[in-house]
DNA sequence: AGATGATCCTGTATGC
DNA sequence: TGCATACAGGATCATC
């Protein structure tokens, strides 16, 4: 599932390919019309003037003044090389081979469209988005204006508002560095515990950004290579195995609707 | 308005 | 072995 260190790993493969080409032809392949591919065949006739990443978003502004906006969903992968099935969007280019860029997506829960740049309407998770976490705008002073709210941490930081790009692995993993448990109200974390889980989210993804990610099954960087980052998870996927810490069993629940692991012996629901 | 839950989708894993 | 079912999750929409 790429989160910010996979799509800046993506982004960081693909940019010197890509800027500075022309889009020849922007199409659908295997993909229904609807709002997810909206717009891409205005893409044809501009440059790529840039690759720039925004959260889990991977933004290429266009010499026309439109902006071409990616997001990987769940299964989602660039290539040059044309893949076997599940086929979503082909953009053809200007300049020397290889001169496609493929955009393959098993699941759906990808997008591949054309906006005016920077006119996210359509895209309520990128308007709205956060501070970039490994940014100068994340600060500690806006970090805990947003804690201050009764969601939980882990929702919170899955909601990308208060900050950007933190998924579901990076997202437990930050939480057992700071040693805060998941369910805990944002809003009751001290200053002392807000301060640490910000240095927690910063750490980790800046370390699995050095990692080019996580691979736990479908990643790869764009040139096929494995994220590193994988042993280095200390909660995320770890269910039944002891904390690298205090050798207690990690456990699994479902908070946000969503798979949550965390060791019970260093994240406390109390504040320490 | 902010928060919560259902929804999309298919490969992989599990159960019988 | 083979079939059926459960599960995984980011963002969005509907519904409080």
């Amino acid at each position: 599932m790429p989160e910010l260190p996979e799509v800046e790993t993506v982004r960081r493969a693909l940019a010197p390919w890509l800027v500075g080409r022309r889009v020849l032809r922007a199409r659908r392949a295997q993909a229904p019309p609807g709002p997810k591919y909206a717009g891409l065949e205005r893409a044809a006739g501009q440059r790529i003037v840039a690759a720039r990443r925004r959260g889990k978003f991977l933004l290429l502004p266009l010499s026309g003044g439109d902006e071409l906006v990616i997001h990987l969903g769940m299964s989602g992968a660039l290539a040059s090389r044309r893949p076997a099935d599940h086929l979503r969007v082909v953009l053809e280019l200007s300049g020397p081979p290889p001169r496609q860029l493929y955009f393959r997506d098993p699941r759906r829960f990808g997008r591949c469209l054309v906006v005016a740049a920077g006119d996210y309407r359509s895209l309520p998770a990128l308007e709205r988005m956060g501070p970039e976490p490994l940014g100068r705008d994340f600060t500690l002073a806006r970090w805990c204006a947003a804690l201050c709210t009764p969601t939980p941490i882990k929702a919170l930081l899955l909601a990308q508002r208060a900050v950007a790009g933190v998924g579901n692995i990076y997202a437990d993993e930050a939480l057992w560095l700071a040693r805060i448990h998941p369910a805990r109200p944002s809003r009751s974390l001290s200053r002392d515990e807000a301060r640490t889980l910000r240095r927690a989210i910063r750490r980790v993804l800046a370390r699995a950004v050095a990692a080019q990610g996580t691979t736990l099954q479908d990643y790869r960087t764009p040139s096929g290579a494995r994220g590193r980052f994988a042993p280095e998870l200390a909660a995320y996927g770890r269910e039944g195995e002891p904390c690298r810490r205090c050798a207690r069993p990690i456990v699994k629940v479902v908070l946000a609707a969503r798979g949550t692991c965390f060791c019970p012996g260093c994240q406390r629901r109390t504040a320490a």
